[in-house]
Order: C-alpha cells, then structure tokens, then sequence
RNA sequence: GGGCGCUUAGCUCAGUUGGUUAGAGCAGCUGCCUUACAAGCAGCAGGUCGGGGGUUCGAGUCCCUCAGCGCCCACCA
C-alpha cells in the first residue's frame, strides 16, 4: 500500500499546528513540488484555467473559498497521476485598476499630453489630480498592480493553493496583450471584429460605451408626464427629450390611433412635425398605448430608428448635457434656450415647468418606480450615443452561430449541472453583437491605425494592421510599417484607433494566454483544450461565454471539458459578501487565528454551487480535525517500533481485516466523489471514517497495539494501524495539505502530495472481509461506555460481568473481536447468549 | 415580468435513482485526568423536514401551488 519507511518513524512530543504554513510552504517552493513537468505530454495533463482574481486592492474569504475548492480538485488530480498545469493570473487589466491609481496617487489621465520620462507621482495625493500622460499612467498602473501582486500571491502560498508559482501571467503583461491582440486580428480577419458607427450605451461618467454584459438594471424613482402632442396624448418618463422626438408609435392593431397612422403631429413647445407610426414592439396597455419615440431615449427607441428608418435629432452630448445648438427640425427658441447646455435632470426641470405653464402637460407628474440602465461601475443613468465602435460577433444578431454555442454549452460537462441553464439563457437572450473597444487608457489597445486621407479624415473601412510579429502594439505611440512618426493625423498619413478592448476581450483568452499560444507551440499542444475552468456563477455570461465564444471562433473547439462552478458566501445575514456592503472579513487576519487547514476544510465544506455562511464554528472544527490527525499519527506511529513496518500478511485478526475491509470501500467511495467534483463528499466521508477510526477501532485495539499480548496480534494491529494512517494521510491531502504533509514527513520520504493516490485494492483480500466483527465490537463496545458514563464512572472502571446476548453471527464476531473488547472495555468476564437482537448487559464493580 | 437555486434541530449544514424509528458538528445539559489528544473523551436531550394539495403500499426525496430569501436575466414609453 504505502512505501515502507527508511528507519523509524520520528514523531514530536508534543505535535503543535504552529508555523506549518510557513515551513510547508517554503519547503514546497524548493523541492518544486507543484512545478509543471514541461516534458509531459496532454494525454497525462489536467490542465486549469484558474481565475485571475482582480489585483484592486485585497482578496476576501469569498475568493479563499473558491480557490481552496478548486485547489482541493487539483491536489486530489495529481495524486491520481496527472501532470497539473496549474497557473495563476492576475487581472490587473482594466476600470478598477484606473480607478485605483486616480485615487492612490491623485492622478488623471490626459491622453493629449507627452510623456514625461522624469514624473514621479506625490507622496500623498494632492487637492487636484495631476494630470499625466497615457504612458504615465500605465507606468503607474503597473507600480501599484505589482505591489498587489506581490500580496495576493503571499495569500496563496499560505492558504496552501498548489499553483505553479513560475507559471504567472498578468493580463495587462506583454503577452496577454499580444495574446488579445493576435486573437482580435484573427477575428477581423476573419470578419468576426468589425467596426461602426451606431448609437450604443454610453457612460456619461466613465465616458466609455458600455457593453450588454455590464449593464445592469437598477429601480429609480421617475414619473410618469403626460404630454400632449396636437391632440394625442403621450406618457414619458422623459419630458427632456422631446425635442429629440422623431416620431410616435402605437400598435398596429390599436384601433385608437388606427387611422392617424401616416399622419402627422406637432411637438409640444418645439412645433417639430412628426409622423404616426405603428410597429408591433409598441403595447398598447402600457401608458397610453402610444409612446414618443426619440433618438435616443432607450434601447427600444433604437429598434424603432433602425427599423422605421427614421432620422436623427441628438440632443444628449457624451458628456450628459444638451447640446448647445438644437438638432434639424427644432427652431432655436426660447423653449430650446431654456435647456441647452443644461444637464438632463436640469433640463427634465425645465421642461416640464414650461410644459406645465403651456398647458401641453395634462395633469400633474404620476411618481412610478421604474428600472433604468446603469453601467455595473456607474453613478450616472447610461444614455444612447452615436459613435464608432469595434464589435465581435457572438451569436446575438446570428442565430447559426446562436444555435453552435448553445451547443458547445451543452458539450461542456457543468459542475453541478443545473448551472447550465444560466449560460443557455444568457444565450438565447443576447440581443447584438458583443461590443469590445472603450474609450479608456489602461487596457489592451485596438491594434489598427487607419489611413488618414486627403481631407483629413479617418477612414476606418480600410483600418492598417500589425505584423503578427511586432504585436503588442500601442497604435497611439507606435507607427505602422510605411509610414514615418511625423505622419500621424496628417493628410495623406494615418491615425491610431485611440481605445482599448474590454476587459473581457482579454480575459477571454486566458487559456490561450496560460497555454502559451502565441509563444510557446508545445506547451500549448500539451495544455490546450484545458480541462478545467473553475469559476463563480456570475461571470457565466461574460467570463465564461466570451472564452467559449472565442475558443468556438478560432480553434473550433471548447476551451475546457469541465466547468466548475462554486457558490458565494454569504455572511450572518444570508447576505452575499462585498466590499460594497462592509461585511467582508479579511482572510489573512482569520488564516492566522484558526490555520490554513481548518479555514481550507471550512471553504471544502461548502457543497460545489452552493451558496454557505462564513462560519468560524466551521473552521474551529476543521482546526480539531487537524489536531485530530497529529495526534492519532503521533499514537498509531508511536506503536510502529523501531524495526521495519509489519505489511498485509500480518493482518491476522478479524477485526483488523473488517477496519481494512471498511477502509477499501471508504477509498472507493471518496475516489467516486472526487471523480465527479464533489470534493465536500469526498471530506465528509473521509472524516467520518477517520473519527469513528480514532473512536472505536483505535480504543479496541489499543493494548495489543502496545504489544500486550502476542506477537502476531500486536503486528496484525500494527500493520492495520499503518495502512490505515497511510491512506488517511493521503485521504485528507487535499484537504489539509500543511497537516498531511507534517505527518507524512514523520514517516515517509517525499511530499504526500506527490504520493500516489489509495486504491480500494491495496488491502487485498481483506477488501472482501466481513465487517460485521468490527460494528459488532463497536456496539457492545459503546454499550460499556454508556453504561460507565450513566453511572458518573469513569472509563477506567472495571466490568465485572459482561453478558452480550444476540443472534449467532453476532455472537460469533463477538467471539472474534473477544481478547479487544475484553481489553478495551476492561471486562473481567465476557459472557454471550443466544437470542434474537442484540442486547448488552453490563455489570460494573464496585466503586473503590 | 421570466429563469435558476435555497428553505431540514437554537446555529451551520448533510441526506446520490422515493424504502426500515430523519443524520453530523456547534451551542446546551450530564459526567470523565482514560499511558495519542482537556484545543480532549463518554453520554443525554433537541426536528409536525417553509405552508397547502396531489401521486404512491410508502414522500425530506416526485408533481402542482403559495410564501420568504438569494442570484441571474428582461425593450427606461
């Protein structure tokens, strides 16, 4: 079963859990213990997409809890055999980052300005942001990630995650950004990128489009104003952007308005002329069956433009405020005086008093709670402008491609199951194509630069592209082949596209960036489709769908076989744990007060997709179990002697061979559960087993174990005692990886994490004995200590008469177990009786 | 307005195709220095499995329905 030992074991005298996550963890760092054997081949490789945790300050328990899980998936894999590819990243890339630095080193970004070789930010942040050049700012952006970096990887290290600590990336690094940028050109060349000019949803805050994937929908008061236009009534929730109106719209089976439609009405204040259409979106129940449509006021007010073919009368600028000059069909009056230049709630103000005064308002505003759209970072309502953007295709406006991933979705095998239902909904539901460039800084940049020609503008139908050998690119400092520094912007030369891709443009590719895709042709062959992407239930319709997506587009294949899903924690309250809402607890400060194995035995609790409460009476326990485990090595090692370690043919007593043949079906039935990812499974029948181990079958063969009776019984329990450790030992690995290793090293050469992994078979014949000798034991056993503890004895006191009545094959394997209950119960006479159950009766002696 | 998940002892949670008196730990109570462990050990007590209906010989488990909680989604008139 376990290799026998080279000499005897060396057990402390007092095992303590005190600085094994320091020794450990230094200990693995240089042996290697979980450095990837670059030799293997992907038939022996389990490879993981880790999550890159975003580098914005510091980890909380919720990511602890995730990464432990999957961590325990990964230490149990390579136990198996495997060769782990076992990476981690870093997000650094993005919002949160910019954020960050604006706010740590009291700077901006200005784009337009050089840059400066000598800045160096202030010591503490000033009263105003500085304002820096792009290449500042990164620099800066990589300072203050670094230092993040640095932290969460010392996190790690001591939660015990076996990552191959080599094996970093950061995605904002060399080559994540050659990595994206190399994908994006294969999807232009592919026609799978492209760019327009359409209105998309707009931060006016962050002063970026937004994508459908970080929208969210949050209730706002509003209300309801009822406007007359000529003499049909409207309700908007919008009364500022009726000089935007472009038409109204009522169903085409509305009999209301049925015969206005191809007229034409007048708008209020404004007296811009505009048509009466109908169109099936329209509800005929909602407001007054008839809505104004303006260009652009929401997202269905852009399906109406497109498809009615109406024109265009912006009035919102990006900046939030009204345009100064008013938009074709709209006199410049004192009505659009009143709101030029103003923002939109000041202008909504405005308008509804000079509605009111006119009397184009009926009545007074009806308040409603209505859900508006917000950027998921954002302040501020998200408005609709027109600009130019890069898209990818992505299923939204093609339903081949729609109908291909649902299909990949329904390939990958989900961890638990029903989590794919939130990926196929996603699907279905996604209503355009993905939009990918952003109007910040500190992100992958579009790699294209676009001929700029003789009037000086841009022609983006024709954008000039890197060699894939130059890439990553910065099209906003760095020059196109064929042309010289000195013409950009100028007739006749070119101009840089001036944004950077979504963040998940280039979290998209992590397992190409991981696996070495664009660098590194035999890792990737070795690596890649990985075999594992672990990861929280929320980013499935970003995280996960847009790397399926782009692994469907470029290789035409899954990216992963299995998706491992885990759930939140949530605090007292039931409540999901954010920054946001205060209630996180910091991970370090608890890693400290309880260790890394009880806080890691706590997260492996938690079923796969479950949601579970922080709870510290959990990780108490797995802080007794550790215990636990030094202290029955310390005893069951402590018996072994000095002389080679007895092996399977010493196991002679029945009761030994029951525990072995109860450790054989234990062995098989965690193997199952961790062969499904179900790790909680896999614990909870391992420390089952362990402490009714410790409880019973250690008790009863406690004195043969000190050698107190013959040899062969001593040995038999000897030899019991140590192949049962040594699959415990590897049992619990995954699980408590500093304590496992700290016992193991008592005994054993190597790290238990390189050991291979129990087999239901190792106890040979013995996985076949019958175990009835063994509960039968426990029971009568048990009976003993009841019967002691009810009389406020204690357990040394002696049983002068012990009588166990019971039908025959009870009787019998308590006959067989007789010289360790006798023992174990300090029975001074054991009598047995046949009859039809079992039933113990015991006779104490007299107190002395 | 849809979808998914959850609701089992005071607390945190198990309960795998429906099958004998529903389990564990913590907390509580009663005891015990027992040559691995007092950060321990032994034992006791504690639940109409969210409510209601149904299928079945039999339901915590399957179906319907209602309620509460959480998450995700949804075209702001």
């Amino acid at each position: 079963m376990s290799t026998p030992t080279t000499g005897a074991p060396r057990v402390p005298d007092k095992p303590t859990l005190d600085n094994l996550e320091e020794r450990w963890a230094t200990s693995w760092e240089e042996a290697g213990t979980y450095r990837f054997d670059d030799t293997a081949t992907r038939a022996e490789v389990f490879s993981i997409d880790t999550p890159p945790p975003t580098v914005s300050g510091s980890l909380h328990m919720g990511s602890v809890f995730g990464y432990v899980q999957t961590d325990a998936i990964a230490r149990y894999r390579r136990m198996r055999g495997w060769k782990l590819f076992y990476p981690m990243g870093w997000d650094d890339n993005g919002l949160p980052t910019e954020r960050r630095v604006q706010n740590y080193f009291g700077v901006t970004c200005d784009p337009s300005l050089p840059y400066d070789p000598d800045f160096r930010p202030p010591e503490e942040p000033g009263k105003d942001d500085i304002p820096i050049s792009r290449p500042n700012f990164i620099a800066l952006c990589h300072q203050l990630t670094a230092e993040d970096e640095r932290t969460f990887e010392d996190l790690w290290r001591r939660v015990g995650l076996s990552v191959d600590w080599a094996r970093t990336y950061a995605t904002i690094d060399d080559k994540s950004r050659r990595t994206s940028q190399r994908m994006f050109l294969h999807n232009l060349a592919r026609g799978e990128a492209y760019t327009s000019e359409a209105p998309t949803l707009w931060d006016v805050d962050f002063q970026t489009a937004v994508a459908q994937a970080e929208m969210e929908d949050r209730q706002l008061a509003g209300a309801y104003h009822r406007l007359r236009f000529d003499d049909i009534e409207i309700e908007t929730t919008r009364p500022e952007l009726v000089a935007a109106c472009v038409a109204l719209v009522a169903h085409p089976d509305d009999e209301r308005y049925a015969d206005r439609f191809g007229s034409t009405v007048h708008t209020p204040l404004f007296g811009a002329e505009v048509p009466v259409l109908a169109h099936p979106l329209a509800e005929p129940d909602k407001g007054s069956g008839i809505a104004m449509i303006c260009t652009f006021g929401d997202v269905t007010d852009v399906v109406w433009w497109r498809e009615l073919d109406l024109p265009t009368r912006s009035i919102v600028t990006r900046s939030g405020r009204i345009t100064e000059t008013p938009p074709p069909g709209v006199p410049d009056g004192e009505a659009w005086r009143a709101i030029a230049g103003r923002s939109v709630k000041q202008a909504q103000r405005a308008m509804v008093e000079m509605l009111a005064a006119s009397g184009d308002m009926v009545g007074d505003p009806r308040p409603i709670e209505h859900p508006v759209k917000f950027y998921e970072r954002g302040s501020r309502p998200l408005e609709i402008v027109t600009s130019r953007q890069w898209f990818i295709r992505n299923g939204g406006r093609d339903d081949d491609l729609r109908r291909d991933l649902l299909a990949r979705g329904t390939a990958l095998d989900w961890h638990p199951s029903y989590m794919q239902v939130r990926f196929d909904d996603w699907v279905r539901g996604l209503n355009g194509d993905w939009l990918v460039s952003r109007q910040r800084f500190f992100g992958v940049p579009v790699p294209v630069w676009y001929p700029v020609g003789p009037d000086g503008e841009a022609d983006h139908t024709a954008p000039i592209v890197p060699d894939e050998a130059v890439l990553p690119v910065d099209p906003t400092t760095d020059v196109p082949e064929g042309y010289a520094p000195e013409q950009r912007g100028v007739p006749g030369g070119f101009t840089g596209d001036p944004d950077v891709m979504d963040t998940w443009a280039t979290s998209s590719v992590t397992p190409q960036i991981a696996c070495g895709w664009v660098d590194d042709p035999a890792l990737f062959e070795a690596t890649f489709p990985m075999d594992l992407r672990p990861q929280g239930p929320e980013i499935i319709r970003t995280w996960l769908f847009s790397t399926l997506l782009r692994s469907h587009q470029e290789h035409d294949v899954l990216p992963w076989r299995h998706a491992t899903i885990n759930g939140w924690i949530l605090d007292k309250d039931r409540k999901k744990m954010s920054k946001s809402k205060g209630n996180v607890i910091t991970p370090m400060a608890t890693l400290e007060e309880f260790g890394s194995d009880a806080v890691r035995y706590w997260a492996c609790n938690g079923r796969p997709g479950t949601d579970t409460a922080l709870d510290i009476g959990v990780m108490k326990i797995g802080r007794r179990l550790a215990i636990k485990v030094l202290n029955a090595s310390k005893f069951a090692l402590g018996r072994l002697g000095d002389g080679p370690v007895p092996g399977l043919d010493a196991v002679v007593m029945p009761l030994d061979a029951a525990l072995l043949s109860q450790l054989s079906s234990l062995v098989e039935a965690v193997t199952a559960a961790h062969d499904e990812f179900d790790y909680a499974r896999a614990l909870e029948f391992t420390e089952t087993f362990f402490w009714s181990f410790c409880d019973d079958y250690v008790e009863l063969v406690k004195t043969r174990a000190y050698g107190e009776g013959t040899a062969g019984g001593a040995n038999s329990a000897r030899a019991t005692l140590a192949l049962a450790l040594s699959a415990l030992h590897r049992l619990f690995a995954p699980f408590l990886p500093f304590v496992t290793e700290e016992v193991w090293s008592w005994w054993q050469e190597g790290s238990v994490h390189l050991a291979p992994w129990p087999e239901g078979t190792d106890v040979g014949t013995h996985a076949r004995a019958d175990t009835t000798v063994l509960t039968a034991a426990a029971e009568v056993l048990s009976a003993i200590r009841r019967e002691k503890t009810t009389n406020k004895r204690s357990m040394r006191a002696r049983v002068t008469l012990l009588t166990v009545t019971g039908p025959p094959a009870t009787l019998a394997a308590v006959e067989a177990a007789r010289g360790d209950i006798v023992d174990a119960g300090g029975v001074d006479q054991l009598v047995v009786s046949a009859g039809d159950t079992l039933s113990v009766d015991v006779v104490l002696a007299d107190e002395s």
